[in-house]
DNA sequence: TGTACATCAGTGAACGCGCGTTCACTGATGTAC
DNA sequence: TGTACATCAGTGAACGCGCGTTCACTGATGTAC
């Protein structure tokens, strides 16, 4: 049966909402059409309705995890405009990596992309770059921009990687994957200029 | 009909070498298990009397992919300590970033471990924690120990992320796949103590 | 050394299942008059 | 403003297909005598 314009439009966001989701918790490939149908409250035909392919709804859910995410970060910082320090911890934070599924798109999916149909890759590469600005910016005017420039990719790759890597040894060590996280958070924090921490507990043997 | 046991030995090794090349290019989820038999030459039922599970078929690929790996990036390094400029030039490469199928698997499935069971987690985290300490070796005594081991770490995630996303954008940016690559190479270098380079081109607007 | 036979890696048909997608249909919406 | 009807979001059955796994069987290997 039809419905109204608007109740057509919110049961498209509530597709996009919960094929995210799922996308993030269980990859692209791990979850099915029926699944997200049933998670948003319709039938899969209502998906057909709304979006060409699984592919099509895909690429929409990771351009909106991709804004959503960016929101976060970015949320209240209008005024002062914040430094690294804020970026970092916020982002290599345990509380971030332990949300896979309401977390950042690109740490959830950063190896899978590249398997990916290149509508996918293009939204990924868009919120990438976006990200890369923005870390770009809080860096501050002390360097030539190239050199800023520079510097912003690789913060914002080894963001990526950190919480990748984190998530992925974290069920088997779950204290190396808090190591890796708060040195990732150190190391790019000196990358950006921050003063280099003081050694806060003694020297520990590897893992 | 029985095979000799050489026989059997090396189609089980057919076995793992194809799954491991079919696993990290496509993903674990991406391939199934006829494709994988019939890339060794044998048929699905083979592969049962090798391996209980396709899970655990992707378990010893994954650390027979690692041994690769480890060993590509240590050859003929026994004689002559060699310093973290040979490894990031090894593995930052563009050479090893667009051999998907047969580069590090860290890179190609970073962000799929934490979704697989945890006797693939485990495997990765081995050939996580043997890099970081291959790493933190060739950072050299100049620093406590404890120091030492927080830059491997942060360098090793990053490195990983750096190729995962390279990869990510690479299709529809290659150019930014290519600064990616740069700006990751030359930022961990000084990470890990090597000169800050000289600016080599004019800065450039952003992308 | 020669023979009889148990072993078991590998074959190939078959299993139930969930996949992404199609399609005829429904019926409230919203427009044309 | 009231009525007739075209639109189209959503339903639910059905499609062919490939998935991971099981299983009765084969027949060369390799061992026991």
């Amino acid at each position: 049966m039809k419905v109204t314009k608007e109740k057509a439009a919110q049961n498209r966001a509530t597709l996009v909402q919960a094929a995210g989701r799922l996308f993030r918790e269980r990859g692209i490939d791990g979850v099915g059409v029926a699944e997200i149908c049933q998670a948003a409250g319709l039938t899969h035909g209502a998906l057909y309705a709304q979006f060409p392919s699984k592919e099509a709804l895909a690429a929409e859910a990771l351009a909106a995890g991709l804004d959503r995410s960016y929101a976060y970060m970015t949320a209240g910082k209008d005024e002062q405009p914040p430094g690294l320090t804020e970026y970092l911890d916020l982002y290599l934070s345990r509380r971030l990596r332990d949300n896979l599924a309401g977390g950042c798109p690109m740490a959830a999916s950063a190896s899978e992309i590249a398997r990916q149909d290149e509508s996918i890759s293009a939204r990924f590469s868009e919120g990438f770059e976006r990200t890369v600005e923005t870390i770009q910016e809080a860096l501050g005017p002390s360097e030539s921009s190239a050199t800023a420039r520079q510097r912003a990719l690789a913060i914002v790759a080894a963001m990526i990687g950190g919480i990748a890597v984190s998530r992925a040894v974290l069920k088997v060590h779950p204290r190396l994957g808090d190591q890796i996280l708060k040195a990732v958070r150190e190391v790019l924090g000196e990358v950006g200029g921050e003063r280099a921490m003081p050694a806060r507990r003694p020297a520990r043997p590897r893992q």
